[in-house]
DNA sequence: CGGGCTCTTGAGAGCTCTCAAAATCGGTGG
DNA sequence: CCACCGATTTTGAGAGCTCTCAAGAGCCCG
């Protein structure tokens, strides 16, 4: 495993109405938060640092659904165990709510569902639909390039990307090998649509390229 | 496009209380339903038939996201307009509903999303990630197994499957090519794991190969 | 300086796609 | 009822993309 990332500094708090009420956990580098197949007991929130939401398959396939970063709310499971694994990708500060009342039981009436949740669930739904389109129909350059924009929103020339995660993780996450994830990004930049000072930081130099590579 | 199919006999009515808000439209084989980008109206249940989700890429490719039969809930997207489109794949039965309040402006609050439309974003979400990992992870002949298991919940030896869908539809919901499609199936029929009386009628003979195929 | 990861790069294999053509199916019209 | 037509499905052959296997380079830390 990979040796222990230096502690970020802090991250922006979440709203005081939730803070009161969560208490603060720390995670080490690939440390697991909750597993696929516990009982879901809390809602979470990612202070900083970040999170890998995995699915492992019993002949060591790994599936990475999600990376979630600061300010990013996740656990919340409508089901009465977790479906996936959550494990800090990095050093992690989280916050643990407990999950709600009737949060997770689909068998309650949901009226009551904070609007906050609601917020992440949908946010969720369209990140999932998002990846499934991705993964189903993008070839290995596109998803990387997908990628790299999805890591940098506010994407312009000259933004940097400081990457928490291994090739591993990054193929994972998009259907491929840790060698096509580390040929794609050559091929990037040997095209000039990024430039990589050290495997983890990626300059953004082509914008408008980047979005036409990725379809 | 594909010759108009029969009408179907009817299927389990909603529940009275939805039922009795909505009007019931019909629409043919290939017709669009709703389209990406239009703003949402609608919330929708299917009566009967079935109903395809998805996104065209500006060089023709094709996603789909999910498909939706009877007494499924969908066009439930808290956007102001769909993300994806919805077409009938066959003759197809849809009671449609106003989109309740608050249910499509995340700016709101959402104390009031009912508990239905709560469900249906909760299963959404939960397909959207199996279909990620589907996507990602599992190769053709896993993919394949997996879509006939998902077509039939309730498998056993003898259950019956009839496709309302191409192979063209299989393929984008899968992303795999119709040729490929089509060569699993004859491998799983040539294995022993289905039969196929003609190419829309699928009968699975071993459900446990089923399973250990799809990984 | 050495050990263990991670990352990169190369070569070849394998799976899926592309291109093409034949077979099948369903519906239409004679 | 049969022939025809278009769409769908199947099947084959070869290409291409990604994976597998392997080795070397880079980096961090002890």
């Amino acid at each position: 495993m990979r040796a222990a990332a230096r502690p970020r500094p802090d991250s922006p708090r979440p709203e005081p109405a939730l803070r009161t009420i969560g208490t603060v956990h720390y995670f080490a580098p690939q440390q697991t938060i909750f597993a696929e197949g516990e009982p879901t007991a809390h809602v979470m929130l990612v202070l900083h640092g970040m999170v890998r939401s995995c699915n492992l398959f019993p002949d060591g396939r790994r599936h990475i659904g999600a990376f979630w970063g600061a300010s990013d709310l996740f656990g919340l499971e409508r089901h009465a165990v977790y479906l996936s694994s959550a494990e800090a990708v990095c050093e992690t500060a989280v916050v643990l709510y407990p999950a709600p009342e009737g949060c997770c039981d689909m068998t309650l009436p949901n009226d009551g569902l904070p609007c906050q949740m609601l917020a992440a669930l949908t946010r969720d739904l369209d990140h999932a639909r998002g990846h499934a389109r991705l993964l189903g129909r993008l070839r290995a350059i596109e998803k990387m390039a997908a990628f790299i924009l999805e890591c940098q929103p506010r994407a312009e020339p000259g933004a940097v990307i400081d990457l928490a995660m291994t090739r591993q993780d990054i193929g994972d996450y998009l259907g491929l090998t840790v060698e096509t994830v580390s040929r794609c990004l050559a091929r990037l930049k040997r095209d000039g649509l990024i430039d990589m000072r050290s495997s983890r930081r990626v300059d953004i130099l082509d914008v408008a390229g980047q979005r036409r590579v990725s379809a």
